[in-house]
DNA sequence: AAGATAGGTCAACATGGCTGACATAAAACA
DNA sequence: TGTTTTATGTCAGCCATGTTGACCTATCTT
């Protein structure tokens, strides 16, 4: 196993301060979907839902699977929030040209308010505090949440 | 409702770049709980266990109370989880030395051990990722997640 | 003595993961 | 062409973890 006092040395990082990523990462999270949550609440939808609704909003005419490569879930899991979502509205299908197996995820005029509505909440709230930050700050937060990532996983 | 582009603006900011914090935290979050994830289902433990087990080994003789705070959960959802670390030897409670009704609560050796497994895994996926970034964006990365969070929140 | 507080517990329900099995249509291939 | 693979959907059931509401005990505070 990994030897933490090891590394803090080479890199002159106390456990505490490795701690501290570790927990802010916890609040920031904690607060900030929690803040979704709520005005997704009065959708009658969750936290699944928005996962599906943001990131279709922003690859339109995306594949199920793509979809799902994305969320790393399972296609059932995925099926019960989609089929609610188009159900209701908020999401289109339609078949690929070339391939006509797949269909293509699109959000609906109803489905773009919502995610806007939600998105531009969060986007504020990263606004606020990256202004509040400055711009190496950001620089640096974006930096560092890259290489905290799988190497597989290339956003 | 907010207007990002009006932000945007203000702050020299893009809705892309504003997206790209947005995503960088899922995706970060995705990976780096999926990690601890596995670790912990060797141990039949979920991620409720293991945020239990981490901030008690963090604050020892803490009491329920303020275990409730922190994880911002009610207290029959904590319930099912410490009831299940106390039964398998992992956490161990004692009353409270001035006010008698309080649980105290410190992890076990058991517990400290398994804690230390994770939260070294973690501290190494962290450290890694300072060491490749630099102590400026390290820096960076801590104010503004120190910013993305509620008022009240203080960790 | 009365009320407030710390903690526990039972029951029921919602959300959102999972597995396994199976179905259909279209594409790809031999 | 016929077979296999792929993209997607669906049914059924299980599990983890969150919720609310009601109610209990022990202890502290007033």
């Amino acid at each position: 196993m990994a030897d933490i006092k090891h590394l803090n040395k080479a890199l002159f990082l106390t456990e505490d301060e490795l701690r501290r990523g570790i927990e802010l990462r916890f609040f920031a999270f904690r607060d900030f979907t929690g803040e979704a949550d709520a005005l997704l609440e009065g959708y009658g939808l969750g936290r699944a839902h928005h996962r599906a609704i943001y990131f279709i909003g922003r690859h339109p005419d995306m594949t199920v699977s793509d979809l799902l490569d994305i969320l790393n879930i399972t296609k059932q899991s995925l099926s019960r929030v989609l089929s609610h979502l188009i159900s209701e509205g908020y999401v289109a299908q339609k078949a690929g040209e070339t391939d006509k197996r797949q269909r293509l995820l699109r959000l609906t005029e109803k489905g773009r308010t919502l995610e806007k509505q939600v998105t531009d909440m969060q986007a504020t709230r990263f606004a606020k505090a990256y202004k509040e930050c400055g711009l190496e700050a950001v620089d640096g937060f974006q930096r560092v949440l890259q290489h905290l990532l799988n190497e597989k996983t290339v956003p």
